[in-house]
DNA sequence: TGTACATCAGTGAACGCGCGTTCACTGATGTAC
DNA sequence: TGTACATCAGTGAACGCGCGTTCACTGATGTAC
């Protein structure tokens, strides 16, 4: 049956909110068209009135979570929380790059588009608020941090042993915050 | 056909070759156990002759191409071999960690084993070589390094300009770098 | 404001396809004499 | 060393299944009068 403007809106919004979940928790390929409608309260059929195929799907969804997230705070703050045990184990509701960057890859062009403009900005806002003499020594700054958080939290999260996640997430932490001492 | 029971350990030994380059390229998921088969030279059906199914073959995939990733040398040359433009483009050949690290979350239980042991191991053998006065230091310096080459080189293929790509290495090289000069 | 009807978001059965896996068969290997 | 035969790695057709995608249909929405 039909549903109102608004019903259509609000049931977009939750497909991609959803799909985000899910993608995140599983991968783009762990992650079917139905399973995605399903979560949102449809049924898979009335996923190609919002959608042309599950590839537009995968890109929106991405530009849909980069856009969401929020902006970084205090970097002593953004770091803490971010290499923090509950980001290590909340991937569903965490860090997209660190999630699906790997794989992002292996997607479509516009998917790629989509992270690659997500990674833009984090630059660009970790850059502002970096430590540094001048803006190419924060840049640099913002580089590294990045690098290391994404890396730290990829490493924490591939871990079966909980002890070696929680020395990986607290050393990291540390191992970049040193810097700023200095 | 029967073959020589050389060339069963030949075959066996080309499987997991072919499937360690064609997972890195495309992840688990996008390649199947035919084509995997098909780049070793031979037809799905044997498959099952080698492995149980192909959560098997993804486990000793990752504990083979582990196996054989060299040690880390002078941690300056190991370091721009690691971020350079070449490994970032030869994603085949290149770090399975970096690579596969966030699909291998989602795989059997022997598949993150393998992955967990190769970075216990990396992180050893980069403790021994890495610079700070004592062990606690350099196990600090160690994982604090590894997690931003993961991330940087994560990072740097996943951007779809290469300027960026380029841009992020320079970066993160010179700034994991910095450490040591101070 | 109330009625009549065109619109169209959502439903659910159905499609073709490639996947992981199985299995009867083949024929070279390797062993027993 | 040479022959006869059991073994078993590899072949390729076939399986059931879930996937992405399509489409005839439904019935509430929203519009024209």
């Amino acid at each position: 049956m039909k549903v109102s403007r608004e019903q259509v809106g609000e049931n977009r919004r939750r497909i991609l909110d959803q799909a985000g979940r899910l993608f995140r928790e599983r991968g783009f390929e762990g992650v079917s068209v139905a399973q995605v409608m399903k979560a949102a309260g449809l049924t898979h059929g009335a996923f190609y009135g919002h959608f042309q195929s599950k590839d537009e799907l995968i890109a929106q969804t991405l530009a849909h979570v980069l856009a969401g997230s929020e902006v970084a705070a205090e970097p002593e703050v953004f770091l803490a929380g971010y290499l923090s045990s509950q980001h290590c184990a909340d991937a569903a509701g965490g860090c997209p790059v660190a999630g699906l960057g790997a794989e992002t890859l292996r997607q479509s062009p516009q998917a790629r588009a989509a992270m690659t403009a997500g990674l833009r900005e984090q630059l660009q806002r970790m850059s502002e608020t970096a430590p540094g003499t001048d803006a190419a020594a924060r840049r640099r700054e913002a580089i590294g941090r990045w690098s290391a958080m994404v890396g730290a939290l990829t490493l924490a999260r591939l871990s079966d042993d909980a002890a070696l996640s929680d020395e990986i997430l607290e050393q990291a932490r540390s191992w970049i915050g040193e810097r700023d001492a200095q």
